[in-house]
DNA sequence: TAAGGCTGTGACAGAGTTATAATATCATAC
DNA sequence: GTATGATATTATAACTCTGTCACAGCCTTA
């Protein structure tokens, strides 16, 4: 599981949850202390999102024992804003102290963020393509391809610009850092590389289009 | 270096300074974004805490610099407020972003909440590999590696990093404490050595992996 | 439909990068 | 001062990447 969300508010966990739902996390809702404790025994987490005011074992409560045998990431989050139980918070390991009401856009990019620095995943997906920015590797459909220097910085310009048509002297441009241009076919070559190892059939692409007289463009499958 | 303060600020910078130097962290200063990273490439960091508005490159850029090869802790401070400047802080990369004028106690707690979870962890375990920082000891499968000193530095720098691919100037100036990248040998040849260490097939590396043309990372096996 | 320009393909060689082994230098402890 | 181990350097080998070319095939336009 990625994400534990504790929180005795119904409406307010529901809210969250469809939010990360919505980028692919998997999310699971304790609404008091010892089921978030028991969830945790069981399944784990990859982040807490942790209210204070909880029936029952209250969130620093829950804090103090996870941290007794996990650094896992908790965020905090309180109607309670004084400076005491923000220490109080942040002494016991938490991560982070967000006051209620927050703002679910700085909540989602905390949660992002650590999710990026702490399982180094900053990827771009689309359909079956897979591109991991941090370790420079591409996977479609799980499966990890081998791209070299270029073959990756080519793709990855392409797909962050998906849809759009890229001139060949733009792209030389920014993937061989020139405006010199001197061999067009380099590139071509290039995209044939490409091609061949993200296309499922080479000759037929369907990712890496060429836009006549111009450039290329990538589209999803 | 523990900690790196990029604040044009002198009396902001100092107080912090002061606070920090009580508990014993050691501090460098720099007083604009080319100085920082100037400093942080010669002599690293374990946290950055870094201001947005600086004369020349500003905090934001210098937040995307450091990022670009590093999972360095930054907390961003700063007197912009608006929801925007703050999801730009986290979507580079920061661990947290602070509003001016901050309370000087949240901060330190901040500060040593990310040193207890990041740093203060004596032993970080990735499958069958263990890496014990206090003994400065390497356990495969419950066997003790012997490593030499830079072999450890290197094998650490490239585990905590797990998953992102570091370029051999970052890892030369980190381990070696140099930006002169005089002999690209010497690190090729060291890492050969971790191989020949850590690798169940050194001549199929598993976990100590070349990324054509930029460098190396850690990967699980 | 034919011509001309644009793009795709396969092969190859050279450039550049990394791996390896051997040797030299340095620091440290004895 | 010597022995030891760690580290740096060097030379060479092995390998991968990249750019180039020639030619084939395709698209567009007349």
């Amino acid at each position: 599981m990625d994400i534990l969300i504790v929180e005795d508010n119904k409406e307010l966990a529901g809210l969250l949850c469809d939010f990360l739902r919505r980028e692919n996390y998997t999310v699971s809702v304790a609404e008091t202390g010892e089921k978030a404790l028991s969830l945790y025994e069981r399944y784990g987490a990859r982040l807490i999102v942790l209210d204070i005011m909880l029936p029952g074992t209250d969130g620093f409560g829950v804090c103090k024992k996870i941290r007794e045998e996990s650094n896992v990431p908790i965020i905090i989050v309180s109607a309670k804003t004084a400076k005491e139980d923000k220490l109080c918070g942040l002494d016991l390991g938490a991560d982070d102290y967000i006051e209620k009401p927050y703002d679910i856009d700085i909540m989602m990019a905390k949660i992002s963020g650590i999710f990026k620095r702490r399982y180094a995943v900053d990827e771009m997906a689309d359909g079956d393509i897979r591109i991991n920015k941090v370790s420079r590797t591409v996977y479609k459909n799980g499966v990890p391809l081998e791209m070299t220097a270029k073959e990756f910085d080519l793709l990855l310009l392409l797909a962050e610009n998906k849809g759009r048509t890229l001139s060949k002297e733009y792209l030389f441009g920014q993937v061989w850092g020139s405006d010199s241009f001197s061999e067009q076919q380099t590139l071509t070559v290039h995209i044939k590389w490409l091609r061949q190892k993200i296309e499922d059939d080479p000759k037929n692409p369907k990712r890496i289009l060429t836009v006549w007289g111009v450039g290329y463009k990538y589209e999803s499958v």
